[in-house]
DNA sequence: TTTATTATTGCAACAAAGTCGCATTAATTA
DNA sequence: TAATTAATGCGACTTTGTTGCAATAATAAA
């Protein structure tokens, strides 16, 4: 199945692209409006298994997605921290990779690590 | 608010006493027939608050709890890695402690951190 | 022990996030 | 330019979890 390319999916990059933070399916249909609930739902889950979002759940849970950045093709390299504040809900990937081992005999697939609390603008 | 001990609450610690993996209200549920759904979700996330049980997000977007073990009154110590099985749905505890900084002027709550895979069982 | 207080339960209704089937539309390829 | 099929739009649906409220029962007080 090869991928096309389409508006939506664009704008959808295009929101990402001006954003620096993970986005949650709410925050990018307030500003695609246009672009119908559904097909913003699909786009993400593509994105992400195409590599080129990751994701994490947020204690809100509900699912945010930031853009990988220095991930090569398939190999992902995004085992960052990231931070929720409970005040504003922001998810920010922060820098600190994230170093553990798989125990013996288990495949690796993913890996995601939130920490919540309440970031620097909101305290 | 001064907690109580009912037979439900009960109930609900046997079987996490029971299981060595992090538990769902639907695993939950289906050993405890006779409890209302919303008590099992009330009792869980009184059990949370309380720091008896600590909670993970699952790849399946669930909530998983397990049992708090080497945790004093008040001050947490599972900054460890969960595993889920995407064939099983197994959640499981790993040893290993995750440490990390929190960001300047940040105030820390809580660490959740989840690693998917195929487990040793069904590689 | 008996009574009073109020945390907890059970029930039903609800809310929110996300998925899915299917007909239509529109990228891409031939 | 036509053929192929990925992507979209729409509506219906599923699943997880929450909430209001009256009834029940655990605990404290009398």
């Amino acid at each position: 199945m090869k991928r096309r390319n389409t508006k939506s999916k664009e704008q959808v990059l295009q929101v990402f692209r001006q954003e620096n933070t993970a986005l949650s399916h709410e925050m990018i249909q307030s500003k695609l409006q246009s672009v119908e609930r559904a097909t913003i739902y699909r786009i993400l889950n593509r994105f992400h298994e195409d590599g080129v979002l990751h994701k994490v759940t947020g204690e809100d849970n509900k699912q945010y997605f930031a853009l990988c950045k220095n991930c090569e093709h398939g190999q992902h390299k995004h085992h960052h921290l990231h931070f929720q504040c409970l005040t504003c809900k922001t998810v920010e990937c922060l820098e600190n990779e994230i170093t553990f081992s798989i125990p013996q005999g288990y495949q690796f697939q993913d890996f995601q690590a939130l920490m919540t609390g309440i970031c620097s603008r909101c305290v």
